[in-house]
DNA sequence: CCAGATTTCTTTAGGTTTCAAGTAATTGGC
DNA sequence: GCCAATTACTTGAAACCTAAAGAAATCTGG
């Protein structure tokens, strides 16, 4: 066997591979980090990540939001968002009304209480992150910015050309 | 108000903003590909992506593994991975069968049929990933893989230092 | 050997999640 | 005005997921 017939092999047939393991590297990372802050916020504030992240959408906007608008900032679906909120006006910490203007719609917001637990929660929270990454420089933090912009970018276009 | 107020203002309370938008920006990568990942397996495969998940563990090992080995790799829970496997045994992809040595153990594999309809939905989810991250140069590649293996090991730090 | 600790896996309860189908309200074309 | 299409949300079925408790087998230090 020849070195040419080797390197061929390997440089031939379009080897996707690195990103491929881009893409586990990404995925590990992110589930590390999330499983980890979802195991804080049970341990300390008894809360589950989704109940977090709808409350952390609804403190953006005082006025609040649609279900809708909610279902597309947090990317799942419909269903999922109306059992989210179900449990959580149950709970106390969202007020839910139909818009006057139009009747299919439902507004949600933070309560008073749900706003105070919302933001001693993301206090901490903005805390574990920032040790969770503390390694890295703030050069490091800045490239990892622009290169995950850039990598949303592409998977967008991907993905609109699909659906295209 | 002095500039000297202003740059202290920002600089003293420790402002953990960037990290944090930092986390958003991965959480939306890894969100967004996958979610595209899931619809195309789905699509095409009629798959979820938690099965395919698991296959590729087990592609990767044909002598098999244990469900603990599955669970810490796939880093899922115990319980997650008994259920995941029932349903892979009973649809055919996988082999299970309680370890000689140690009875407590289950050793699962992929099965003939399994083995060959991974290779063909790997095949084709290769080609979908290297799309989705068409836009990148090899430089931004080799750059991303570095900076998140830093990641890695930094929230890795933080949450040995948790549970220590 | 043997009692206690550990490991492996299953079970249970409670949530989360998707997809698909369905209902209700609104919009737009005619 | 009226009907069809669209939009906003809900419901239902199945799967996924975790945490915690439990069962069975193995290991360990007397």
């Amino acid at each position: 066997m020849t070195l040419d017939s080797e390197t061929k092999a390997v440089e031939l047939p379009e080897h996707h591979g690195d990103e491929l393991r881009l893409w586990l590297r990404l995925l590990t990372c992110t589930t590390l980090i999330e499983g980890e802050v979802r195991s804080r916020l049970r341990e300390r504030f008894d809360v589950t990540l989704p109940r977090f992240d709808l409350m952390a959408q609804l403190d953006k906007v005082p006025e609040g939001m649609t279900l809708s608008d909610v279902s597309k900032r947090m990317m799942v679906s419909n269903g999922n968002v109306t059992g989210l909120v179900e449990r959580l006006v149950e709970s106390g910490h969202l007020d839910r009304r139909t818009s006057e203007a139009d009747r299919r719609v439902q507004v949600i917001r933070l309560t008073k209480a749900g706003r105070a637990e919302f933001r001693k929660m993301a206090a901490e929270h903005e805390l574990w992150i920032a040790d969770m990454f503390g390694d890295l420089t703030p050069k490091d933090v800045r490239e990892l910015m622009r290169l995950l912009a850039k990598t949303k970018a592409s998977a967008q276009r991907s993905a609109k050309a699909r659906a295209g």
